[in-house]
RNA sequence: GGGCGAUUAGCUCAGUUGGUAGAGCAACACAUUUACACUGUGAAGGUCACAGGUUCGAGUCCUGUAUCGCCCACCA
């Protein structure tokens, strides 16, 4: 069981034998002679220290221990149901495959945080749980099956597919927990949480019914950011501006039309159904207000003139070709000047146009794909002899983050969160936010930070995440994907277009949503209901992270709309602490932010702290693309976890990006063998000695001494609790090593080998306090390693000795454990 | 176009009530059966990007410049 994970990997080279590992009493160097002079150092403290087989028995025993969780706390009289409670939940990871070396980095600072208050007596809870990352997890997937089967997801049919992704998102999920359980993290997993779980999906919609009803989602159309790979809509922040090379192309749509446009999409131009110009131009001014028939490249267009401001003067013509249904400005321009909208581009990139235009493909009986009408229409201008101007120039465009597909703005029925209307909130605990009256969601969202419930750390987020609240639009919530919660509306057949696709025109009556299902809540006609076929943003779900892993909507009472008294959301809500990346600031931090405010009335944490990018040794950003993404299991056996966490704490300030440089965590792995070889020689030095708490008969020079070491404990104890692990850390070592172990161990040979009995038993008493000092503080930041001294300081055994003829760890007494000792400072 | 951040030793980075510049790694010299070679000691290494300003005093505060990075945005 301790040894089962390193079957000689490729990154497993350390420099015992193999064959040796199993035993550390044949790990000596030399074979003939025992390397140590003292004859009495008991087996488990020979040297070194080898966390590939140490960490995986503390590991067990920790999770065996049932420690993570405040209730068998409470049980054993760690803490107590009066205690303060602390919570954090961990940013669930994805299930699109495997973890890599920047979750380790979050992991191991909320571990600190919780480890540290846990010992401080507190409730302390840290909830994990995965994500189901609908779009990411579905076109992974669907890669793969395209790939290995040559299949669509329509060859597969809606169940198949999600039965496939299903299985796939199960194993991930697997090799995640087992990649986070071996970084140490002490998670209460009898908690564990899936986005798209049952209890997940109850609180998903009943948040969604309760907006509906309240009016803030409603279903509308408008121009969406449609991606033609992924065949799905997505959200303004998951669309990546990209920088390529693209023609401006300068044109009349015919002879007699007196203003010459620029574009880059030629093709869109059978849609336009105005040319805008600005209301300054006195170039067009005479032309506003008229509108020309035209036929352009077989398609008969109406083109107003319109004046107004979105269009630059000095920009091309200054004139520009509206096409409302194809492009953000230009619908919002249509909406100012009540234009037409002609679809001319439909969801697979291809043209909306008759059968007769030379933008139909008459081989295939299909409109052209874009970028062969784009060349059609150029062509035709060419030969009309409309064409004035062409020119290279550089275009961002915007593509989609999952898939990489070209954005194609069309207009589509979709459902969408209201942020800036009013609405009454019946309970809330938010400051500036009144109980009863109206508010926004963006007001909710604004309020929460503004007014210093929830701290960002570093705080110049709050800047960032200001100006994003500010420029803030409806958020867009379906999408049309298949995994993922299904929205849950049902149509009355027959009365209603399900379809959310089209833009139809049909009555909208008998529309139902509800928690309950048709069927579930037994309506008498329940068989003639049919679902809407979208699926909700994943964002939506992950925003209920907070109270949705503590049971709600469960724990409130339907008939008083309180929180039930014990349960766990009454505990642990609102959280402490977020760990998370500031790249999901607006996706995750400000959702969750939105989300409680309007449900609970509440934050979703007190303090949100945003660590930097791990980046590979080059400054590169970690990607799976380019291969550099590396495994914190694979570090954890080469070096050791501890190592590894000691390198996230003590190397990254809060949102500044680090750089993983192996040649630091292997110092990291000498120091826990510094520890450990300290605690090797305090023993034997002080072998007739024992930990007397109530000791006083100091020396003045050790009474100095305990108050530094104390004086320092007590500053990492401050640095934690403000988050800045970084400070904390390096205290720790720097105190271990180079004021224990280079001044005070070295001082300490001289006192032992002069005649000073005195001073002799004040020394030994104050460096077995100290090693015992010692392995508390750092036990948040190296929990194995301390875990294994601390097994050796209370019972003379290292923690392999104990559990080699007891694998369910009966023996093992949680209490005594150095994860449930408490914190002395 | 707007916003945010960074610039400190060869490298990677710390350094908040403004008070004599720090760590790890690398490199150099020395020590060598020592709790630990997964070691120790010592020395070396910086005009804290640049230019101004405030101050008795600025890496730290203010203004501007340069370079790099990130985020947002509707130049067709």
């Amino acid at each position: 069981m301790t040894n089962n994970t390193n079957s000689g990997g490729p990154g497993f080279e350390h420099n015992q034998e193999p064959a040796t590992q199993n035993n550390p009493k044949n790990n000596i160097r030399d074979t003939d002679k025992p390397i140590y002079k003292e004859p009495n150092i008991p087996a488990p403290l020979l040297s070194p220290y080898n966390p590939a087989l140490s960490e995986p028995v503390a590991i067990s025993i920790n999770e065996k221990s049932g420690l993570a969780n405040p209730d068998k706390c409470i049980e054993l009289g760690l803490t107590s149901t009066d205690a303060p409670h602390y919570s954090i939940v961990l940013p669930p990871p994805n299930v699109t495959g495997t973890l890599h070396l920047g979750h380790g980095l979050m992991a191991t600072l909320q571990d600190i945080s919780i480890r540290f208050e846990r010992m401080r007596g507190k409730q302390a809870l840290w909830i994990p749980g995965t994500d189901h990352a609908a779009i990411a997890t579905q076109s992974k997937v669907e890669k793969d099956i395209s790939k290995k089967e040559g299949k669509s997801r329509y060859d597969l049919g809606r169940d198949e597919m999600l039965k496939r992704i299903d299985a796939f998102a199960t194993e991930s999920h697997d090799t995640i927990v087992t990649q986070i359980k071996r970084m140490g993290a002490s998670l209460d997993w009898s908690r564990e949480a899936f986005t798209l779980d049952e209890a997940r999906n109850k609180a998903v919609r009943t948040v969604f019914k309760k907006m509906y009803d309240d009016g803030l989602i409603y279903q509308g159309s408008r121009i969406v950011n449609w991606d033609p790979k992924g065949q799905t809509t997505i959200s303004d922040d998951e669309i990546v501006h990209e920088e390529r090379k693209a023609k401006l192309y300068t044109f009349k749509y015919s002879k007699d039309f007196p203003i010459s446009i620029s574009t880059t999409r030629p093709e869109t131009k059978v849609g336009d159904t105005a040319v805008a110009v600005h209301p300054e131009d006195e170039r067009y001014a005479e032309y506003v207000g008229k509108t020309y028939d035209l036929d352009f490249c077989g398609s008969k267009i109406s083109v107003k003139i319109i004046a107004d401001h979105a269009v630059e003067k000095d920009f091309g013509t200054g004139a520009l070709g509206v096409t409302p249904a194809h492009s953000m400005v230009d619908w919002e321009m249509s909406r100012r000047h009540d234009l037409p909208v002609v679809q001319v581009i439909d969801e697979k990139a291809r043209m909306i146009v008759s059968q007769d235009s030379p933008l139909y493909d008459k081989e295939k009986n299909i409109g052209m794909k874009t970028t062969d009408a784009r060349e059609k229409v150029v062509e035709w201008l060419r030969e009309q002899g409309l064409l004035e101007k062409e020119e290279d120039i550089i275009q961002r465009i915007g593509t989609a983050e999952r898939t990489g597909g070209i954005i194609e703005p069309l207009p589509k029925k979709q459902w969408w969160v209201a942020v800036t209307k009013p609405f009454t909130i019946k309970h809330s605990n938010i400051s500036g936010v009144q109980s009863g009256q109206q508010t926004t969601l963006k007001e909710i969202m604004q309020k929460a930070v503004s007014e210093g419930q929830i701290a960002i750390m570093p705080e110049h987020y709050n800047k960032t995440y200001f100006h994003w609240i500010d420029n803030l639009n409806d958020w867009c919530i379906s999408r049309q994907i298949w995994y993922g919660h299904r929205i849950p509306v049902w149509y009355k057949m027959g009365s209603s277009d399900q379809s959310s696709g089209a833009i139809s025109s049909s009555a909208k009556s008998e529309v139902y949503c509800d928690v309950l299902s048709p069927t579930e809540a037994g309506l008498p006609d329940a068989d003639m209901y049919v679902q809407d076929e979208d699926t909700l943003d994943t964002w939506f779900s992950s925003g209920l992270w907070t109270f949705s892993t503590l049971g709600w909507p469960d724990n409130i009472d339907a008939k008083t709309g309180e929180t039930m008294a014990g349960s766990d959301l009454s505990r642990f809500h609102p959280t402490n602490l977020l760990i998370t990346g500031p790249d999901i600031l607006f996706f995750w931090v400000a959702r969750m932010i939105l989300m409680t405010g309007y449900a609970l009335g509440e934050i979703p944490f007190s303090k949100v702290y945003l660590n930097g990018i791990v980046r590979d040794i080059k400054g590169q950003k970690m990607s799976k693309s380019l291969g550099n993404g590396g495994d914190p299991v694979e570090i954890s056996e080469k070096y050791g976890a501890d190592a590894l966490r000691m390198f996230y704490a003590m190397s990254t300030a809060p949102g500044t990006d680090s750089r993983l440089d192996e040649n630091k965590i292997k110092g990291f792995k000498h120091f826990a063998n510094k520890i450990w070889n300290i605690v090797r020689f305090v023993l034997t030095a002080t072998e007739n000695h024992t930990y007397d708490k109530s000791f006083s008969g100091w020396t003045e020079k050790d009474s100095v001494l305990r108050a530094e070491r104390d004086d320092i404990f007590k500053a990492v104890t401050r640095e934690i609790e403000e988050s800045k692990y970084h400070l904390a850390s390096e205290k720790v070592y720097q105190y271990t090593w180079s004021t224990l172990a280079d001044v005070i161990l070295e001082d300490s040979k001289f006192v032992f080998a002069g005649n000073d009995e005195e001073a002799k038993l004040s020394r030994a008493k104050f460096l077995l306090e100290t090693i015992r000092l010692i392995t508390i503080v750092a036990h948040p930041f190296m929990p194995h390693v301390t875990e294994e001294v601390w097994s050796l300081l209370t019972t003379g055994k290292s923690l392999i000795e104990r559990v080699q003829n007891d694998t369910s760890h009966a023996t093992i007494n949680p209490s005594d454990l150095l994860m449930a000792q408490k914190w002395p400072f």
